[in-house]
DNA sequence: AATGAATGAGTCTTCATTCAT
DNA sequence: GATGAATGAAGACTCATTCAT
């Protein structure tokens, strides 16, 4: 693997740095990592190719640039959640997350790229989920569970399972499959 | 995508065809489907390049070849719970499946490639799983569920889901979490 | 510096490798290595570019099988000198050396392309030259010179700066010069 | 070639400018014409990479303003020797340029580029060495040579020899040489 | 004077695939 | 059935150069 090397400041951004990034985004996630040439990014984002390169080094920068945003966003979507100090609350809002994936195209797509990242490069760890799960395993502890640490990561992993098929399986109903969550948990 | 065409015949093969077939799954699934060139398949399989045309085409023949074996797998392993009646039966049947990960290093690879290829390509729908799920709705049926179908599509999610953690996480304690399903089915 | 690999066997090669190799030496040695894109190198030879990288790994593996070549034409040219008991003899053989380039085409390339490469990339030691030096040694020692060993790099840096000259200017009077050091040896 | 343009006067020059002047020598030196890009010589002298084309038009400008200061600097260099008149005194200070070598590493860094882009371009001719070569003429007649002009050419090839032999070789004793080369021709 | 974003042509190299033997 | 020479298109990346600010 080569180097690579975010961008000075996420912040201070020209427009067609973010146009790459954003064409990048958009066809990691609907191709994958490997099988999208810098070319393609560079024609789909409107810039020259040598561009790609300037501002993030490598394929793989951009890659990292990407991810890192993500994980920016990420923070944000988790926060609502671990601040939450009502159990059936936090389970709740678990469980929006899930809704939100049919409103929010943006995120809908960070997602799937995770998910792509994960399986191509085996990159990028679980690590990222840590808070999540300790918020998890708080509510189900104050809920009279018997493991709680276990059952957070049971959680999590239907989450991330029924996320995983709404993203591959075109007929998914994601609503009823909530509602079912919901009733199993009684929230 | 190009045309692709299966061996003329599955169970007639030379040596060579099957150390390419070999060869091709454990590059596949270790390092994906776009980032093994036909070339490495070759050196690693001990044959000339050419070969792997003259046997399957393509490079997409290749993986259908592969995908093809593992169906027929799949077909093998699925077919103990479908023909289940005893519906506990075939809850435990199915967790058992999980439990053979650790086993079976060979079908480990098998699944593994096949979530790669997934998401990779997201070429191999869910219809596989499909009497799969029909005998797990059926099951449920049985026991007294309310809604088998999205049980069983549930259930589903969950050994998937337990499956690619499995997978990607090192530290996964798979026999805990299968004693956990195993409490909250009461099987 | 990448790795780079020599051809099996260097007496066995297809027509197109040969012309790859003879392209590549006539244009290294008259626009330098770093300028000669392997493309020009293709196109010059009539082949594919990719055929330059199956035959020899690399741009670097493509020029370590031409200094190969040239040392083995080296070595061939040298054992004249080398073999000879003669003192005087030795003196006159190692002239006739200059006298050469102005006859064969092929070594006149085969040497300038060793001047580039030695300053381009500084890559090719003086070590080829040794057994040269040694012979000119034993040559200057039986005609009673008092520091043999040295008088032998002097003439070596002589007859390579005539060589340089010739090369680097077109008025250079090759014959003139020969004519001069034999006088001065006396042979 | 491009056209090129030197800078429309030597001796006024910014502090950036000659940042770049000096790094572009050392690269140069160092690594080579072609194998030194624009870009490491900006960044090597810590100014951007427009600057440089705002200087020196190109990057064979910067070439030219580089061997152009060369120049200079040999002519510095030469005309203590052009101006003597006692013909020993004069092959004495010859000898003496190579002495400086040792002393000079500035001198040493210039001398040596000035051999690698005779090899990389072949640009630069050898007029540059003409009035040492008539000084040196006409030392070798005052002498009694009985053929000057050849005899000042072969005592250049020979000065440039050493000198050579002296930059690609480790283990050259150029003292040593120097000292041969007194005894020889008695001074 | 100085910067740094931007480009397009070119660099070396890899790849899937074809074909003569 | 099997090889390995051969290809052409595409891959990531670099480079000299331009231009708006």
């Amino acid at each position: 693997m080569a180097k690579s090397q975010q961008p000075k400041a996420i912040f201070i951004m020209t427009a067609k740095q973010e146009k790459i990034l954003k064409s990048a985004l958009e066809l990691f996630a609907k191709e994958g990592y490997k099988a999208t040439s810098t070319s393609k990014v560079a024609k789909h984002a409107g810039v020259s190719e040598g561009l790609i390169f300037r501002h993030f080094t490598n394929k793989e920068g951009l890659l990292d640039a990407i991810l890192k945003e993500g994980e920016e966003q990420a923070k944000l979507l988790f926060s609502d959640i671990v601040f939450e100090t009502e159990p059936k609350e936090v389970l709740r809002k678990a469980f929006a997350m899930l809704e939100n994936l049919q409103a929010n195209k943006a995120a809908l797509e960070f997602w799937k790229l995770q998910y792509k990242i994960k399986w191509e490069t085996e990159k990028y760890g679980e690590h990222k989920t840590e808070p999540l799960e300790l918020a998890l395993a708080s509510a189900f502890k104050k809920l009279g569970f018997a493991n709680p640490e276990q059952e957070a990561l049971f959680m999590l992993i239907i989450v991330d399972g029924i996320a995983m098929h709404y993203f591959l399986k075109q007929t998914f109903d994601l609503d009823a499959m909530i509602a079912l969550l919901k009733a199993k948990y009684e929230v």
